[in-house]
DNA sequence: TTGTATGCGTTATCAC
DNA sequence: GTGATAACGCATACAA
């Protein structure tokens, strides 16, 4: 590899010179500074990040632990902490744990990752969840400064999620706004915290509308398509069934689709879905479904932003939450008159 | 931050002494080790190891370009990437070009990004395509060792893709097999050259059974839903329709299914449909859709492999192509009687 | 067995 | 305006 000296050596000069023209740090006449950009070109010099690192003891990398690399939130997240950093001169190193791979989280994974990036002297840290769960039981592990994207810790850290309440609120808002008085819902995970705030944001708007919810109508899931399946064959087949079903992702979603024609119901004629998350599927399923948006991208930029505003020793909010966004589509509609009278067969044979 | 020096003054001994107990490269007494051994636990010390990079001369970062992050085929080969440099004691440093947000391919950003990579030092690059495409016209700007992964570039170039050839045969063979004659095909865009692999590919099977293309038959797409969607209903409205279609990808699989559905033809009963990726569209489909499981994680995999071999100056295949599984759901079924009498209305209209 | 000293490629301080 | 030279944190050859 070709250094400094090299260059020195070639333009005549000394070091001092090289590093003055390149950093423009002190005046250099013009005839040595372009005998200095010449041998630069020739020698194609590209100076060693490292060293000046190590000189100036000012460092630039930061790291992205992502729990899934290949979950669908986890991407655009990502990309949102590139475009940011490489905008700020700053070096991404990426560690992924691929906690899908494990029955259990992988500490020891974590631990070699931040090992790696403490001892490449990361500034700071982006640690990007996948499913929006609370990490506190890793918090302890994770000695740099941190913000935690798409996942909650302790009230002292700092987190950049989504509004769950409002999101599932609005989902309901539209389906009562569309007549439907009889609505389903089948949840994520109920060991999962902020799927209490979705059920709690959907039984706001319930109330509100002055709607019950019986409790056979809300299911629980567990995110899986199979599942789902199984829970919206039971919610269809029930004597006064719902006119509509929210599930609270994407892929449960097309799970009631699925079931639904197996029920012979027309959607959204016969019955309304509304799914969240807005990944792909939900976009090229037929009907394309309506679900929530959640502004991931955004995520993404908020925490590269407030990393780097924290590790400038600004004050920044501990908890940001993003709002949601409906994405309209074609699953749902107005509330059939008499739905219940709706023909049902082969409720439970998977398709 | 704590140096070596710091652990040698708590620890009484030279910062030799500290350097060869945490490297074990020279024998040290057990009661001085003891003593060195509590004074890094205490003082928490973590090597740096951008200094030891300077002093040994030995880098261990190495880079991955992708051209976009959030397309789908990238998440699973950055994983596959991150393990496998992991266990190797590599560290991965990612640029995202971002391609999909930038009408023509951002040269700007690639160097940038190049630039950043040389200067710390990455030993290798993996560049991870986003559309199989062919990336020569950048390729004279990377001058570290390359491997390319789901792209091809020059013949004098390490790249890594999947045979397009044998998975287009192998869709059409299921199709033949199904007893289908009459199978229309919905390409990708005609400029890229593996999509007229793939289109040899089906014409290979279809010869292989005495079976004639109709020009009609092959309409040529741009991978975009909305316009596979308006071709399936060109070709599903033709006096002697197919009655099997393949799409080169599964979002334009999925425009078939929607098409069929406003045709009033039932998948797969009156129409076969067959996609490709093995997206999770193709999945969470109703019907679920039969695909080509393009191997992501093992051309990552592989491409890691190849570049710490190319890097240990191994010789390894300049082109290496992994063949693609077919994934059979329920969207291929025997081909119907009287395919051409089904009932055709609306199409055309889009839902 | 342990310590001293040198140099990796830089930047920066100080003479000249 | 320019050039020696020290120092950043570490590994290591060599001296003790």
């Amino acid at each position: 590899m070709i250094t400094i000296h090299d260059v020195a050596e070639r333009a005549g000069v000394s070091i001092a010179t090289v590093s003055n023209v390149i950093n423009k740090t002190k005046k250099v006449s013009p005839a040595t500074a372009s005998k200095v950009q010449d041998a630069l070109k020739e020698l194609n010099y590209v100076p060693n990040s490292m060293a000046k690192s190590l000189k100036t003891n000012t460092y630039n990398s930061i790291g992205v632990i992502a729990e899934e690399i290949s979950s669908f939130n986890t991407p655009p997240i990502i990309d949102a902490i590139c475009a940011y950093f490489d905008l700020h001169g700053y070096t991404v190193t990426l560690c992924n744990l691929r906690s899908y791979s494990h029955s259990e989280y992988d500490t020891a994974l974590l631990r070699s990752s931040l090992n790696l990036l403490e001892a490449s002297r990361a500034r700071g840290i982006i640690y990007v969840g996948a499913n929006s769960g609370n990490v506190s039981h890793i918090r302890h592990l994770i000695q740099l400064p941190v913000v935690f994207a798409y996942c909650t810790a302790s009230p002292e850290d700092h987190t950049i999620t989504y509004d769950n309440f409002s999101a599932a609120k609005m989902a309901a808002q539209l389906l009562v706004r569309r007549g439907h008085r009889r609505i389903g819902l089948i949840t994520g995970s109920l060991d999962q915290e902020f799927v209490h705030q979705r059920i709690m944001g959907f039984r706001a708007a319930m109330v509100d509308a002055r709607l019950t919810l019986p409790p056979s109508f809300i299911t629980a899931g567990d995110w899986s398509y199979e599942l789902s399946y199984e829970q919206a064959c039971r919610l269809l087949s029930m004597p006064d069934r719902p006119t509509a079903i929210f599930a609270m992702n994407d892929p449960m979603a097309c799970a009631v689709i699925a079931a639904a024609h197996q029920c012979h119901l027309r959607i959204p004629e016969d019955l309304s879905v509304i799914g969240f998350d807005d990944r792909s599927c939900s976009a090229y399923s037929y009907p394309s479904i309506t679900t929530l948006h959640i502004p991931l991208y955004d995520i993404g930029d908020l925490a590269a932003r407030s990393l780097l505003r924290m590790l400038s020793g600004e004050k920044i909010d501990m908890d940001q939450q993003l709002p949601c966004s409906l994405v309209e589509r074609n699953s749902v509609g107005d509330a059939p008159d008499v739905p219940n009278t709706a023909p049902i067969k082969n409720a439970g044979e998977l398709s």
